[in-house]
DNA sequence: GCACTTTGGTTAGAGGTTGTAACCATCGTA
DNA sequence: TACGATGGTTACAACCTCTAACCAAAGTGC
């Protein structure tokens, strides 16, 4: 009978690290990934500040799960998306995509700048984050696809058709969710989604927008028009 | 004989001022904005913590101080670049700028984090910046006036246009750059300029692109001959 | 059932931060 | 020359991250 893994204990250490993660947000949420205080959280839950030691590492290892579990949530949220937009023309389901990222981040602006790559003193994103970052893009390859993505003029098509040919793992994602696509194509066009959708969205909620008199979402769909402009896209 | 503004003293005041600024400089280098500590820039300096609070008010005035500082020197890197390429064509002018801009932020990533909105826990960007990111973005106007902007399908150019007749800063900024140009149209894609020349350098600065084998700047070519195209630039 | 191990908490404390108050020396001004 | 301004100091409050040592309670194996 092998109970390691479901026992009393087990699930009082689960509740608690759900406990200390959900302080740890509020506080992000207050104040930005820097204002993430160990003592604040133990505060918040009642007991000491070492006490937070005995379940993560140090404060960084805490940061990285957030960050992990963040890109977790927004990948989720479009994949969703990709998924309820099946029956719907492609350029519907790029914005519906773009919008979903553009609404997941603007109601946890500080989870996004987790994500974001936002500068934090000596802390460095896991290597994990790399497939978490893919996740969240797999779903647009999916709907590029449905277009003719071409070549952009410049190096970078081939730069991209090199770094898939040489990166399996690339290789493999490009083919997961756009199994008739082709790589250097897919790759060059879902960079140019990625930078222009992190364009907006950063600067969206980081209030760089603000007081300009324009729904961010405004910009964002017309950006994605763009895309699906020289995508051929319905 | 009115000697306020000249002295020995206020020459003292304005050179320790420069030393504080540099050794802050250094360390937000180092470690990202929020690494700064003013009891390590007192170190540096060889005085106490305490002594740096005669020159500043608190560690948010420095941090104020260095991002009105980085604006003024992207802007003036952007503005240089429009100068020198006077006599080249319009759409070479924008890469140059884009480049320009990239470039800068490439050179100091940090100073690009001060600027770029980045969450720091309790601080908020003065409201000059507003007017700063204008002066960066000013030179592009110039570039794009060149061309046939146009407006986009959505709301977007509406609001815009609408933003540029309520705000007269904002209608005197763009005839500033651009004596002749359509406001409404010009902020449409000085926008779109914007959001995605942010969005690779953000990506580009915060290590995102690491790994992925293609440069940057070819990425950002190929978005500014996105706009380009777009406007007919030669 | 008992002895040992593991887990989860505590306190004490080191070394760091920002910022204030009080004090003092020196310079500048009226 | 007296007073005010400037520029420095130390002491300290309140906060941070993290380690070490200690101890109590739970879990495990014999």
């Amino acid at each position: 009978m092998l109970r390691v893994q479901n026992s009393p204990r087990r699930r009082y250490r689960e509740q608690v690290i759900g406990e200390i993660k959900q302080a740890a947000l509020a506080q992000i949420d207050a104040g930005g990934p820097g204002a993430l205080s160990l003592n604040a959280v133990a505060k918040t839950l009642g007991v000491s500040g070492p006490a937070l030691y005995k379940y993560f590492r140090n404060r960084d290892e805490l940061l990285t799960v957030l960050l992990l579990d963040a890109y977790d949530d927004v990948a989720g949220a479009v994949r969703e998306t990709l998924e309820a937009t099946a029956d719907e023309p492609a350029r519907h389901r790029l914005w519906a995509l773009a919008a979903a990222f553009l609404g997941w981040a603007a109601a946890q602006p500080h989870r996004f700048a987790l994500i974001a790559g936002t500068p934090l003193p000596g802390y460095e994103a896991p290597p994990e984050s790399v497939g978490k970052a893919r996740a969240v893009l797999g779903p647009f390859l999916t709907v590029l696809a449905q277009g003719r993505p071409a070549p952009v003029a410049g190096s970078l098509t081939g730069q991209l058709g090199e770094w898939a040919a040489t990166t399996p793992a690339v290789a493999d994602w490009v083919r997961t969710w756009a199994p008739d696509g082709d790589p250097a194509l897919l790759l060059t066009t879902v960079l140019s989604v990625w930078s222009r959708l992190h364009g907006v969205v950063s600067l969206t909620v980081h209030g760089q927008f603000t007081g300009m008199g324009f729904d961010p979402a405004a910009l964002l769909r017309a950006e994605m028009d763009a895309v699906a402009d020289r995508l051929g896209l319905d």
